[in-house]
DNA sequence: ATGTATGCAAACCATTTGCAATGAC
DNA sequence: GTCATTGCAAATGGTTTGCATACAT
């Protein structure tokens, strides 16, 4: 994570904190560096542990409190994959691609502009766009190979198919 | 919602359930059926009461099962949006877009093809698309015109940007 | 007859809320 | 000093699980 980013993002939270007549407090801040600390995906329970061993310790309330700024800021991104919810920090980056097994739950991400540069091309009428999400849901390589290995088995194609396989967390 | 696109998902549900040895229970059908029945987004909620209206009592557990099966063969897919979870079918329609008013939360519907054609377009190395969900957040025309309104008789721009505002539930 | 699916209730996880105490301004 | 913010605990909403019963096969 760049230097300049959080920076950047230490920024945006202050100028809107001062426009809206909110407090600078510390926590928001370390709430803040720790999101940007972390690289990829983290659950708000990660991000707190992340926190205690920086001997920064927050309520879940303050962390979801300013976590939903962040989101509202657009400094940070909410997803739900599978079971499981996580947050990702996102400044200067407001498209994000993800590419999602439906096999093993994998999660890839992919880059952002191609989803950008899509929707600029797109007349959306009456809407101004400020950022997006895309999932593309599929097969992975991996995935892919065990069922063909799979299927030269077995001719009953069982294993892959089964929802009750994925609904556990890996 | 027409009458083929039914008759096709019920014979996906078929042919899943007989191929993995599950049982065709009422219950399976009848939920899907009252998924196909209702147009646009749902709750499990909405689901449920619909289904008793219809005179036929389901549990939840039991619509969380066949509603999670669904989701695994794509027949049902899941959004959740800002404060709430929505289940939409979607036989037939693996692409699927969405335009969110980040200030009033309302939720449009776009053409799902243009996903579609922007994933086919995509060289997506070694994973096998199947379907695909995009969210474009930005602020409606509705939102926006009251923004402008707004900004021209107060100066101190508060009311767009409290993210408190925005917290509950419309 | 067998074992999968259902219904119910309890458990669980993510998130929000109410309220008293703290601390930024 | 004032009021926004914090921390805690309780409440809420969505979803899963465990177990006894029902029923599709």
């Amino acid at each position: 994570m760049e230097e300049t980013i959080l920076k950047k993002a230490r920024q945006t939270l202050t100028n809107y904190l001062e426009e809206n007549k909110c407090r600078k407090t510390p926590e928001r801040f370390a709430i803040l560096d720790a999101v940007y600390a972390i690289d990829g995906h983290f659950t708000l329970e990660q991000l707190g542990q992340r926190m205690e061993q920086d001997n920064f310790r927050v309520s879940k309330a303050t962390l979801y409190n300013a976590i939903n700024l962040f989101m509202k800021l657009r400094l940070v991104v909410r997803h739900h994959f599978q079971q499981t919810t996580m947050y990702e920090a996102c400044f200067n980056d407001d498209y994000q691609c993800h590419q999602i097994c439906t096999v093993c739950g994998k999660v890839m991400e992919l880059p952002g502009n191609m989803l950008s540069d899509m929707i600029a091309a797109t007349k959306l009428r009456r809407f101004h766009p400020l950022g997006g999400s895309m999932y593309i849901y599929g097969v992975c390589s991996t995935c892919q190979a065990k069922i063909t290995r799979q299927r030269g088995k077995k001719r009953i194609s069982k294993m892959n198919n089964n929802p009750k396989n994925e609904q556990r967390k890996s």
